[in-house]
DNA sequence: GTGAAAGCGCTAACAG
DNA sequence: CTGTTAGCGCTTTCAC
């Protein structure tokens, strides 16, 4: 017999409205011709019981569970929570719940999140982590996928993230169209992707001025304040005409706008410098407060669950590295 | 007709290895008595198809989902992040999923939450969020609900955070053991539970040093590096012998930090710093680095996730507010 | 309009 | 040792 603390089920809630379950299901789901009267009276009844549908029961019979997986690669952190936001809010809306695994950079774990997620008959997946340059893809899953921030190496993949390029040259045409025309650039490690990539950017931006950016104006070093103190420093020490500096992160800026200030070049009166992701306690803490490239993390999130959400009512996922847009956000250590 | 992409079943299992679903279950999952060579055609079947076990089926029956929910108060952010992952890893280790909710500070989309949640029968159900005040509880669910980091108003209610008067104290009496007398409390809003509490926690380890906190020297605004830098050249006016500070946040140390160099006064020399949070960016790139009070918000997750699972598991849990105690690190600013 | 019955995929209880 | 049966809670034909 069932324990009394069960939840009631719909036969409970027919047993109490005096009906048979299938009008109950007909009653709450607004499915089928009811009278108004029996409507209301399993209407009230549910309410009675404090009836909640199980959505185990509905999805096992639906096939769809109206919930999808978010795997992160590496945990979550200052780069992946933002577009969790984004997956989260617009899903949300979709009345879609996620499902949180934390890969933790070991694709053995991951492998098994991937495997728990299925057998939970998840509606499609979102890959996520903090490393931008190309991963082993997933392989074929029986549901969509969605890789962001991340990139499949699979270009059968859908793969969404931001413009590195874009985002750098949008700083460095900003320094220019300010009349820079000595730039330098100080960012991280040489071997990271964004490093290079963004190295790109500027290369580009100052070729399309009819500029070039200086060998021994480029600097390289951990992503870190400390790095960036130290690099302004070399950087005035190498070239005392350096006029604006094109920053990898604003970590880094900020750590390049302290340097220089401390070595008495002011900034930007002197030295104008651009930061690269929009980190709110980088940026405001600043003094001055940063120009930097916001690379809309959020709204990126948001993207990346919608066309989830699109794949998953049967429409065609794209295929390949799409790249969105950064955008730029002036403040005084440009201006 | 069953479509041929439908994932496949025990039945299809069954069919493929010559024997019934129920041996295939039993050989699946290593109950009941199998002779092994059937157990190895089982395995080899499920392995040839890709079979999935279909969780929502198990938990269906089972009347248990392997699932809890966490349901954050406001999104996610610096405090609630570690948060999660102590949650996570704990959790994970046991084999359980987590469904994330995002309440965004609106107690009507939280409390929509909670209905899904229980529609979804998850097992459990944690409650986190950054304000550290007394909240509204959810009320008497059928599951076993576990605050962290906020505070549930009804003491019935188990709710888990640091204890900050403990952390304020130590911070405090690490100062004093250095023999610092004249020692200033910088923080955030007046109003802020976490302002008031840290206060209590200065002031109740001065008293034990047999010393007080001067009225003159407790200083509060808002939780950013620039008051920090404001209040420190406050301070030094309003009493140049100040040779400690308790900050309520790293990002306020920071900004004393600054301020006090800058005005000439030497950290740790003249003035030791003591910060509060261990969050490695400001931690770090303080010159010199913070020492800090770790509210240790990854340990505080994985507890609660173990009493959480604990409590699944049917053990009672305790109620009221249980406050862990915080570390102190130490680094450059206070030695 | 409403009820009865079948079935989603799985496991547990009981036969054999 | 293995097969058969029943049923978790719900929705969905199809009768009535």
């Amino acid at each position: 017999m069932r324990s009394p603390t069960a939840p009631p089920t719909v036969r409970d809630v027919a047993a109490r409205a005096g009906v048979s379950p299938g009008t109950v299901s007909k009653a709450l789901n607004g499915t089928g011709q009811l009278r108004a009267a029996t409507r209301d009276r399993v209407t009230a009844a549910a309410e009675e019981l404090g009836f909640r549908p199980n959505h185990l029961a509905k999805s096992l019979l639906q096939g769809r569970t109206y919930t999808v997986g978010i795997l992160t690669t590496d945990s979550f952190g200052r780069f992946t929570t933002p577009v969790m936001v984004g997956i989260e809010d617009a899903l949300g809306a979709g009345r879609m719940s996620t499902l949180l695994c934390d890969g933790r950079g070991d694709p053995l774990r991951e492998r098994h999140y991937v495997q728990e997620l299925l057998n939970r008959r998840v509606d499609g997946l979102v890959v996520t982590g903090r490393r931008p340059d190309p991963r082993p893809s997933l392989g074929r899953l029986p549901i969509p996928v969605v890789y962001v921030l991340v990139q499949s190496e699979d270009p059968e993949d859908l793969s969404l993230s931001y413009d590195d390029v874009q985002g750098a040259a949008l700083g460095t045409e900003h320094l220019v169209g300010a009349g820079r025309k000595r730039i330098a650039y100080v960012s991280g490690p040489e071997r990271h992707w964004s490093t290079q990539r963004r190295r790109e950017g500027v290369e580009q931006a100052l070729v399309a001025a009819d500029l070039s950016l200086a060998p021994e104006l480029v600097l390289m070093g951990p992503w870190s304040e400390a790095w960036g103190r130290s690099a302004a420093t070399q950087l005035l020490r190498r070239d005392p005409d350096v006029d604006g500096v094109v920053c990898g992160s604003d970590q880094i800026a900020r750590g390049v706008v302290d340097g220089l200030r401390e070595a008495g070049a002011d900034v930007p009166g002197r030295v104008a410098v651009v930061g690269f992701d929009n980190w709110d306690v980088m940026v405001e803490a600043a003094r001055p407060p940063l120009t930097t490239v916001d690379p809309n993390l959020t709204a990126l999130g948001q993207l990346a669950a919608t066309r989830l959400m699109d794949a998953i009512d049967g429409k065609e996922l794209p295929r390949g590295v799409q790249l969105q847009p950064c955008d730029l956000v002036l403040r005084q250590s440009s201006v």
